[in-house]
DNA sequence: TGGCAGTTTGGTTATATTGCCAAATAAGCA
DNA sequence: TGCTTATTTGGCAATATAACCAAACTGCCA
């Protein structure tokens, strides 16, 4: 395998690996309603804001999410809404599963 | 958040942890074909069978893949190809990311 | 300027993941 | 039955992740 695609497979598993966390997807599925604060994001999820900021530097890092600093507050953002369709598929995998 | 709402977060979130991994991600490419044997798999990532297995297992675990074993081989197959459909979404993030 | 609210960064600890090797299992064949 | 091939499992070492607390930053406002 040439390293073009070893790179490129491991571009991709970067993405995916930013999506794969519970409170990630929690977010990911609020930021779907539009942008929010980092506080807003933290009552939502319920962790140490710290916690929470470095889980959106990892989406951010990825390229799924991003930041707009107004005042004193940073809000984020979807940047590919796109995401969203992933998670039909997700619920078909979940149901498939069960039916097992 | 309620319990059951965490408890889809963390079924969804390991779905997609089962995708998060440059060689599982060239697996579930090569399982979009048809299905393979390990063996087969194992020439295609380049790693000790073992290691192919255990990403196998990863993502049976999941609920992505099934395994048949036919005589000495097991065949592993994709379970809901509708995972393909994200590779598309994916791309269009790494480009929006190279666009920034 | 001083202090406060919102956010990020650094440090630490606990836990999870990955990859290899060696050993165990399972099925086919002489 | 004993051997061989295909696969899984167990164990270990290296690395990565996640959560919290404390400290540093940044922009607003008195």
């Amino acid at each position: 395998m040439d390293t073009k695609k070893q790179a490129r497979l491991k571009a991709r598993a970067q993405i995916i690996k930013a999506m794969a966390h519970p409170s990630r997807l929690l977010i990911i599925e609020e930021l779907a309603e539009g942008e929010r604060c980092v506080c807003e994001l933290t009552d939502l999820v319920g962790a140490d804001m710290s916690t929470v900021s470095k889980h959106l530097t990892v989406m951010k890092n990825a390229g799924i999410v991003e930041d707009d600093k107004r005042g004193q507050q940073v809000f984020y953002k979807l940047r590919c809404p796109c995401i969203m369709d992933f998670f039909g598929c997700i619920e078909r995998v979940l149901k498939a599963r069960t039916e097992y």
